[in-house]
DNA sequence: AATATGCACAACCGCGAGGCA
DNA sequence: TTGCCTCGCGGTTGTGCATAT
């Protein structure tokens, strides 16, 4: 016996949304605000799941959303970001302001990995193909990642609004270094936790990355 | 001009996590 | 503690458009 379907499906559109679905859609969420996707569907008059509504207003409809092409910044945080957290693309997506996970897998798939594939880079190891040197260890278990500080920083500031422009030029392109070892006792665990703080809609804060880079 | 192929991206599907009774 | 429900995530597929043959 299979899993139960997250809706009636026999009585709900697939395929793409039009444009009366869209308005409809839109207008019920500026009415009553996110949430309740299940519901929702009844609620606005739409013959959708409310997976599908949930995904259509998230990836397509939100007003915060930046369409159009990827800066070369964007490309390179991505990178960055990717060989850190790997296909953690909601987590990504968290520190590109009006980008949508979708989006950038999508991004990622069609463009960059191709990219990476012909400068002879493995897209997943972000090492080279005929070169995949081992991953330092510095102890049992434990593995160091090093990533460029700076662009996240900047991006940090362009979206606070206060983009300080001294302090970006007097900023090197710093490396952030994490180590990451299973902790071995609930003190450790705890003390994981403190780098960072959660903020108003729940994402982690670590080390200036915030969005719950590591899921704690 | 017709067809094949590749590309880009929207949308779907299945699963896991977390909340709650 | 257990089971159900909902939400969110990541992988995959479908479709339309552009380009090559």
């Amino acid at each position: 016996m299979g899993r139960s379907p997250c809706c009636e499906k026999a009585h709900t559109n697939k395929g793409a949304w039009t444009k009366e679905e869209d308005d409809r859609l839109i207008a019920y969420i500026k009415a009553h605000g996110e949430g309740c996707w299940r519901s929702l569907p009844k609620a606005a008059g739409l013959l959708r799941c409310g997976k599908s509504c949930r995904l259509r207003w998230i990836n397509y409809l939100r007003p915060d959303l930046k369409r159009g092409n990827f800066t070369q910044e964007e490309d390179e945080l991505i990178i960055k970001l990717h060989s850190l957290l790997g296909n953690k693309w909601s987590l990504i997506a968290g520190k590109l302001p009006g980008r949508t996970d979708n989006e950038i897998k999508n991004y990622w798939n069609t463009h960059i990995r191709r990219r990476l594939i012909g400068r002879g880079i493995d897209p997943m190891t972000h090492r080279s193909i005929e070169d995949p040197a081992p991953i330092p260890v510095l102890q049992e278990n434990t593995k160091t990642i090093s990533f460029s500080r700076a662009k996240l920083d900047y991006y940090n500031q362009e979206q606070d609004g206060n983009a300080n422009g001294d302090d970006q030029k007097e900023r090197p392109d710093l490396n952030l270094e994490l180590r990451i070892s299973p902790p071995c006792s609930q003190q450790q665990q705890e003390s994981l936790k403190i780098g960072g703080s959660r903020d108003n809609i729940g994402r982690y804060d670590f080390l200036g990355l915030e969005s719950g880079v590591f899921g704690l």
